[in-house]
DNA sequence: TCCAGTATTGGACCGGCGGTCCAAGTCTGT
DNA sequence: ACAGACTTGGACCGCCGGTCCAATACTGGA
């Protein structure tokens, strides 16, 4: 009672209904078993094609981040390349929130090795070299993950738009109520209606025109600053370490 | 057989020793179970004190972060200030890895929210004000969050630094095959052996140097930026939309 | 002092999870 | 035609998070 089947079961057809099930069910919902049910298969044959749900989860988001990586090739303009690959990234996480976490998740697997390739060539073009590209190769990438998580995560959570909104407003109120100062209470009113897509766009500027800047970009200034950081960072090292907080408590 | 114990149970003894677990065992060690054992207790004792396993993450993460922040009030120079404040949240992260997933697991938890207002009160105190403020704030608690979430992910599988080596070894020559430019050669050995804090560091740097520059700073300009991508984004959005990739093969 | 009411405790229990194992069956090279 | 390699899918295992509830110890009023 176990003939081979005529749809032959592949990696390929596995991930693709692993994405559907993360799109349309959520992260919470995806389970090997959920996988087996939609391919109306039982569990071993999955892991005869994939190691485990981990291995499932990082294939998941290559499917997705690899596309929007290749569709970004044919532009000559660095800022603008870097601002379209940036925003499509974004675009993906937005579509496929499971992404933005999964990025995050593991440190250096393909999708993000792909993005570091394809915003370092960016870089690279706007003339960067040596450690001021993989500096901000590096803050780059991480803003686009980060930015691209803490949305996601919000996407995830907040569900319905109301609810959203209801934090925002809290928030907001607290924020307005803690700074009498009528910029910060502009402030405030402005995160309450806040548009994710613009806010992040504005940030990758942000570091574009840092990388621009010259006190960034040249070594000798930041070494100075870098310098005068670390003696901060001693200072608050202990605060840091293992013993932080309550968990010293009883070491 | 169930007296009451003299060593009360309480959310902060419960959140302490889920701590200890944390950071000695690591995230995937943290069960309830093991945090009622390591309590001597039973398990529907643990739920009169918390909601439920989320719940006691958020609170951990809280009690790691909220040192941190406390610790850097009294500095009136602003751009030393968040320096400060960023390296000590990079390094609690770095001391507690779990803390750089929990943070990004949640969108507005109580220490992601206490972040945003102490940066948020550094920012203001640099002279920004308005939508600038907002986004300033927004990119760099991403990019903290980003950096963080990336570096502690690595300390975390990358349990011992050779296997770390071994992947940036392959990556740099990954990359120096892939172009043969020189400036591309040194970058990729550059990548070899960087240092994770001053990279976080340089990569705080060049946020500073972009918020001070005027092509970020004035909404005018930024606008035009913005208007720009925009166009870029509705040809990508295609690609970032819930039919991305693999995913849309048999939707 | 006693007693009723409340809060706390902890273990039994549930459904579901990821992953392993292996008998049964099918394809492929010779 | 046949033998060996590969694929399939369901039984099974240990463990998980969360619920439930009887038993017990505190607490305040009479």
């Amino acid at each position: 009672m176990t003939p081979r089947r005529s749809d032959a079961l592949s990696r390929e057809r596995i991930v693709e209904a692993t994405i559907q099930i993360l799109d349309s069910e959520g992260e919470s919902a995806l389970t090997v078993r959920a996988v087996t049910a939609r391919l109306s298969t039982g569990r071993g044959a999955i892991y005869h094609h994939v190691t485990n749900k981990d291995d499932l989860l990082a294939a998941a988001a290559d499917g997705v981040i690899g596309p929007v990586l290749a569709g970004t090739a044919g532009d000559d303009d660095p800022r603008r390349a870097i601002r379209a690959l940036t925003l499509g990234i974004f675009e993906a996480i937005d579509g496929h929130p499971w992404v933005g976490a999964q990025l995050n998740r593991d440190p250096m697997q393909i999708a993000v090795l792909d993005i570091w390739k394809n915003l370092g060539g960016r870089l690279h073009a706007l003339g960067l070299s040596g450690k001021a590209l993989t500096d901000a190769g590096a803050a780059l990438v991480n803003y686009v993950l980060g930015a691209a998580a803490q949305h996601a995560a919000g996407a995830r959570r907040a569900a319905d738009d109301a609810a959203r909104q209801d934090y925002l407003d809290r928030l907001a109120h607290e924020w307005a109520q803690q700074d009498a100062d009528p910029l910060v209470q502009e402030s405030a009113s402005l995160l309450r209606d806040h548009d994710d897509r613009a806010q992040f766009l504005a940030g990758v500027d942000i570091f574009l025109a840092g990388i621009a800047s010259d006190s960034a970009g040249i070594a000798s200034d930041s070494a100075g600053i870098a310098s005068d950081s670390a003696g901060i960072a001693s200072k608050s090292a202990g605060i840091g370490s293992k013993s932080a907080g309550i968990g010293s408590k009883s070491g």
